[in-house]
DNA sequence: GTCTTGTTTTGAATCGATTCATTCAAGAAC
DNA sequence: GTTCTTGAATGAATCGATTCAAAACAAGAC
């Protein structure tokens, strides 16, 4: 009677004086199997140390419960906190989530999509960063559908949940206007970046609405190092060129030019004022505390999940939603009224 | 002839006119199989869009190419760099690695155990948090070997890859000596975790090689809104019994403080210096640059993941060692010397 | 032309859990 | 006492890739 290493199902059988088809049904249909031997299974299964073979199982099932998603950076604390709503919710479905990192590497993606259609897992969640639509499409022909996360679809082919970045933008804007700014600035780049370009421009029409220009110091990127260099170059400005109130694309880049402001000495908010974009923990952190644009990131990924659900448990007869959150300004003391 | 979805390797073999064990060969042995057979079978399964199923794959050989890795939280960015880590030595051995979150619970601990056990993964890396070394005992007889993970192995039965917390708090103390801090303090707690009991151990034993008294902060965790409380707590102690320097059992810690003394007007190295420990991304990003004791993260998990391979690929020579790094201090501006 | 040796190719057996058509048992109905 | 009904239990067939012993083939050696 084998014991511990590799106890199979006909094992437990066997221990228990049962047929295999009643063991299984122990595992998966409990309540149709009598008392006594639904107990005596338990035993055996206990006293074997017997632990289910996933891969039989799918096998044959031809179900995996389970999950992809994969992200374009897991160092990001925006994307852990997606994954972890994406995660309460595939736990409510008994689905566990495989958490994958593209890196912003086209490589990486593909990689990691063979490595999902290999498990067969339920379904995709994902921020492309590549050419990857296609193969999505081509993917879901196969079975295993996905749901766009932080990426409003463009096509009505995919389920999409993303956030309206210009609503932000503008957002952004108006509070710097409400507390009085005459010179606002936009900070961020590239604008190859979708996220970008639109908090720009719904930052830009709201100037416009308040009759006000706004300065535009563009980046190669939205990395803190960018901020401080932007801190630097503005502290060099006369001080009547100077903008009064800073609109900063993300906060790694509002908390860079917040370190130079620190360091040349300018005080914010009195000389200048503020505002990031994505409200991460340390933006309430700072010396300083950072007036941000908050979006609903755990929400965003227990949305995509259950939009993914919804496809898989009703594929006929699903209908693609694109769901898009506003966000929401959080004022603190970056921005407060002088 | 079945295309598309659920095209099997049965199918390629048809397709490309050869057995199944060619089409087998041309996957794992490519170099087993003469060239014009290998790109017919190439070519059918282009044409079919063949997907190998992992499950039985994996079924069929016993082995499954992944490791299961379980961390306290996912949302620290010490654990994402540390898998970030582990995750390279997985993928240069071409497994790949499941992220999973106990989130300091033991239920969930428990649960992904169950899950990796049922995955049949090659290996688990894991930081506990409940009394789980046993059950990691009784699932290496079972042929998943673990490594202790930011935990040194008290007993010789696993490898475990760690960090000299005791040095690492000596150092702190050192270097706050060292710029002329005459009134230190630890601020740090609860003292059930190992780690902040060791940093404050070696603080307060360099404390006393040094011949000055180490004030104690306690808190009862190690978030940023404790650090505030201390710091408000600080700024109302008279300025002769003020410490005029602290060491922070983690950077959490220190930020609060740091904001505290910003908002009630003390400076920051002029009136009291503050050394954090983690030196996560933040430290630096602070208006005031924060000192920091840097552990080496990735590092951590690659190590951590070469043994683990160590001990899958050698199971009977396998020898278990305790790898512990020594921490550096990375030293800013919040410690200045005056 | 035969024998060796080495390289390719073949295909039936296999991994372990699930499925489902079938058998069995026991009580209900007549 | 016989037939029905219902719920429980059975076990052979199955999922799809891998393995490996055996067969087929090729290239030299003599």
């Amino acid at each position: 009677m084998p014991t511990g290493p590799g106890a199979k199902l006909a094992d437990v059988a066997a221990l228990a004086g049962v047929s295999v088809g009643t063991v299984s049904n122990v595992l998966n249909r409990p309540d149709q199997v009598s008392f006594d031997k639904r107990s005596r299974v338990l035993a055996a299964i206990d006293q074997l140390g017997f632990v289910r073979n996933e891969s039989a199982r799918s096998l044959r099932s031809g179900s995996t419960r389970s999950l992809g998603m994969l992200v374009l950076d897991v160092r990001n604390p925006f994307f852990t906190d997606v994954a972890l709503g994406a995660e309460n919710v595939a736990e409510d479905h008994k689905h566990s989530l495989i958490l994958a990192n593209s890196a912003e590497n086209a490589g990486r993606e593909q990689a990691y999509l063979d490595l999902f259609e290999q498990q067969r897992v339920q379904g995709v969640l994902i921020t492309p960063f590549g050419n990857v639509l296609e193969r999505l499409e081509k993917m879901r022909t196969r079975g295993i559908p996905s749901v766009l996360v932080d990426r409003l679809a463009s096509t009505d082919q995919f389920c999409s949940v993303s956030v309206d970045d210009v609503a932000g933008g503008a957002t952004a804007l108006d509070h710097l206007v409400s507390i009085g700014a005459v010179r606002p600035a936009f900070v961020g780049g590239p604008f190859t970046l979708q996220q970008v370009e639109d908090r720009y421009r719904g930052a830009a029409d709201a100037a416009q609405r308040a009759g006000l220009p706004l300065q535009l110091f563009e980046t190669p990127d939205l990395k803190f190092e960018r901020g401080r260099q932007i801190g630097d170059l503005m502290w060099n400005l006369q001080p009547a060129k100077r903008p009064d109130a800073v609109f900063a694309a993300n906060d790694q880049l509002a908390l860079g030019l917040l370190q130079s402001f620190a360091a040349n000495g300018l005080r914010v908010p009195e000389d200048i004022a503020i505002v990031g974009f994505d409200d991460i923990d340390f933006a309430s952190q700072s010396s300083i505390p950072l007036s941000s644009i908050s979006q609903p990131r755990q929400l965003i990924g227990e949305r995509a999940a259950q939009l993914l659900f919804d496809e898989i448990d009703d594929e006929p007869g699903h209908v693609h939603s694109q769901v898009v959150f506003t966000p929401e300004l959080v004022a603190r003391q970056s921005t407060l009224r002088r």
